[in-house]
DNA sequence: ACCTGAACACCGTTCAAGT
DNA sequence: ACCTGAACACCGTTCAAGT
């Protein structure tokens, strides 16, 4: 794609090079050790060097947010929009899943000009838009469905984390997280001792689906609504 | 509440204080300049002698969480469940705008031993279950609800950030990120373009009540899908 | 029991100087 | 144009020693 420099002067770094290194490393040792210094050691450089490619530490996350955003897939639209939207927000999560601590990169990340998650974005309003929807309801909506996956899938990450550190099965996790919750006092959490079994072995798959569906019911329900009094807060 | 010790002996810190008065360091610097040194420096002590009373930075964010979780509302159940969670997430909003970053500080915050975080699920797992909700579903319902509300707010913070730093108002910063998008390729970004004008001037407070009924109306499609079915599939 | 002093092992970022 | 070397201004955390 790029057209290739004379060899001997081809500079060692490009950010292309950053990236993918970034990545490996942060497979590697996780957010929190995926520092400038460490990174520049991977690439075999100072640590100063980094920034005359990269403004920062937030640009270069900001990359690694658009790298990992390019991999989410779209099936095509000969289904409903509803069965478009799940089936990508399921591509979504297991993107998510296969990049460690991704859910927090995209979470820390202030200003999005990655042009793959404009690209997310623009299908995400084209489905919603064939769906039916209001052109001011699409945005809050999109962002809705987005922030429902984000939050999802950093829970899921959280119980995962707590599992890894304790080095517990998800069983084992399960009974004491459930212990706990029992010991809690019965006139004040009565609901929580009740429901700490369905808190503490959650399905996460089926969960997850019902999530979406819950919101996609909801988007239907205002449609139904908005479209029987003929827009007329608008 | 507790029994005050010897006046000369007085321990300069406890975990209220440190508290307290991390709060207040919150609001003046933020949370990325909200260190322990800092805060040490704030009580008048050495960094060294926070790790007496507090594990670590994370249990003191914890502790952070904990505070300001205590100061959400919920209204007497006089009124219908989606009123009661409606009203509980428009205090749980307002109160988050009330702490400097402390979406942020919800969102890192790994475990949560916290007691009036407890109280919140309980509550709200109470007003589900009056609502008829099956056991194993109002947990996953609960966080939804949970995380469209920090979602939305982490949405509203960044924002409203952007405009802090770039000394703009919102007006001038809805002009220029709609400028933007209109400089997106024609053919690539239909939808963005159009879309535009209601990403860049939202009305925030309509989207979250929105976002919220949208929530309750697909928990109701759900409910009634499920009794008239007799449960079936459980 | 509670706190100081001082250290350890790091960070992100900048920038003159080199090639 | 691209990178090195070295510094600046910080971090969180630990721990012997003091009181």
């Amino acid at each position: 794609m790029a057209r290739r420099r004379r060899k001997e002067n081809e500079p060692l770094l490009d950010q292309r090079r950053i990236v993918i290194v970034a990545l490996e490393l942060l497979d590697k040792v996780g957010l929190n050790q995926l520092t400038m210094r460490k990174l520049a050691e991977s690439l075999g450089i100072q640590a100063g060097a980094l920034y005359w490619h990269v403004k920062n530490k937030e640009e270069l996350l900001e990359l690694l947010v658009d790298e990992i955003s390019s991999k989410i897939i779209w099936s095509d639209d000969e289904i409903s929009w509803k069965e478009v939207i799940t089936s990508w927000a399921q591509s979504f999560r297991d993107v998510l899943h296969a990049y460690r601590d991704s859910v927090e990169i995209f979470n820390s990340s202030t200003i999005s000009t990655s042009y793959s998650r404009f690209q997310q974005i623009e299908n995400l309003f084209h489905v919603l838009s064939k769906a039916g929807f209001h052109d001011d309801d699409i945005p809050w909506m999109a962002s809705m469905i987005k922030n429902y996956i984000l939050g999802f899938v950093s829970e899921e990450v959280r119980f995962q984390k707590i599992i890894e550190r304790k080095g517990q099965t998800v069983e084992e996790l399960g009974e004491d997280t459930n212990k706990m919750y029992q010991a809690l006092p019965k006139d004040s959490f009565p609901f929580m001792r009740q429901l700490s079994p369905y808190m503490t072995s959650p399905n996460w798959e089926r969960e997850f689906n019902l999530g979406i569906s819950v919101l996609l019911d909801g988007f239907t329900v205002k449609l139904k609504n908005d479209s029987k009094k003929g827009q007329s807060v608008r």
